[in-house]
DNA sequence: ATGCGTGCAAACCTTTTGCAGTCAT
DNA sequence: ATGACTGCAAAAGGTTTGCACGCAT
């Protein structure tokens, strides 16, 4: 965790950005939520404790996370972007929706990852980026409709 | 592709739904188009030939094609949703996308479609859908770099 | 005749941006 | 001091909808 602030920061200095009480206060809450937030829903909770920590201040926060590398841009259709933090350690993983329940489960498959750079190979192609999106029911979800 | 406008009024008389000029145009010029349409790129293509058609019918026929099964959304990430024919008898397939010359290649690999199998399975989870979207540099735009 | 379909324009929703004032360096 | 940052409000960009009229059944 204190890896990615410390990150976080030295990108901002490197970039002759300025380390401000918003941005940090900002990555925090970021950091403690954990899941696959939007924009609201990280302003909304955010809005709580600091009312006045404006919506364009998270948007444009969570921009620089992800240009930084500290979080990864996701659209999982609902038509709200969402942001989720890249661990510096932690593998690639994909992600298993439901589509019921809203739900979101990660997975990680190092045979998938392989055979999509065969793929990719077989077409000249240089992947920079993928993604995996499973939607479909999850088990508790599953569950419900049978009984 | 007859096959497909047979789907289409089949659906379409099931449903209690009428069979109009428009929706035979715009069924025709999705399909000739072939490619991974934006709503916005066939509502202009479109309306050089017939100007009289509104983008709110082709945006409804566009659901209704989806809604019926002979066409796919996806997001690509480049904010638009895009429209692909599904071809009855085809397998689902994946695209890898040049993030450069934004052109689309379609692939399909039943390995990793069992893998991600085995993973929903693992989890409990029913595959109702997904998607592999791998971003990367085409061969031409990779040489390009290169150069 | 009936009620679905169409075209237009306006509403919506999320993302982005301009601007004047504020703050970190 | 200086230039980046913030908050507000407005713009933008795409998607969706309401409505009055038109058309397929």
């Amino acid at each position: 965790m204190d890896r990615i602030r410390d990150r976080f920061r030295s990108y901002l200095s490197d970039q002759g950005l300025k380390s401000t009480q918003q941005r940090e206060i900002i990555l925090d809450e970021f950091l403690k939520a954990g899941a696959h937030l939007s924009t609201e829903e990280l302003y909304l909770k955010i809005r709580k404790k600091h009312p006045h920590i404006g919506y364009a201040t998270v948007y444009r926060t969570l921009k620089l996370f992800s240009e930084c590398g500290i979080a990864e841009e996701h659209n999982f259709g609902d038509g709200q972007t969402r942001y989720e933090t890249v661990a510096g350690e932690s593998h690639h993983h994909d992600h298993l929706i439901c589509t019921e329940c809203k739900r979101i489960i990660e997975f990680e498959d190092p045979r998938i990852e392989q055979m999509q750079d065969e793929v990719a190979a077989r077409h000249g192609f240089k992947i920079l980026n993928h993604r995996l999106e499973l939607y479909g029911l999850c088990d508790d979800c599953r569950k419900k409709h049978s009984s």
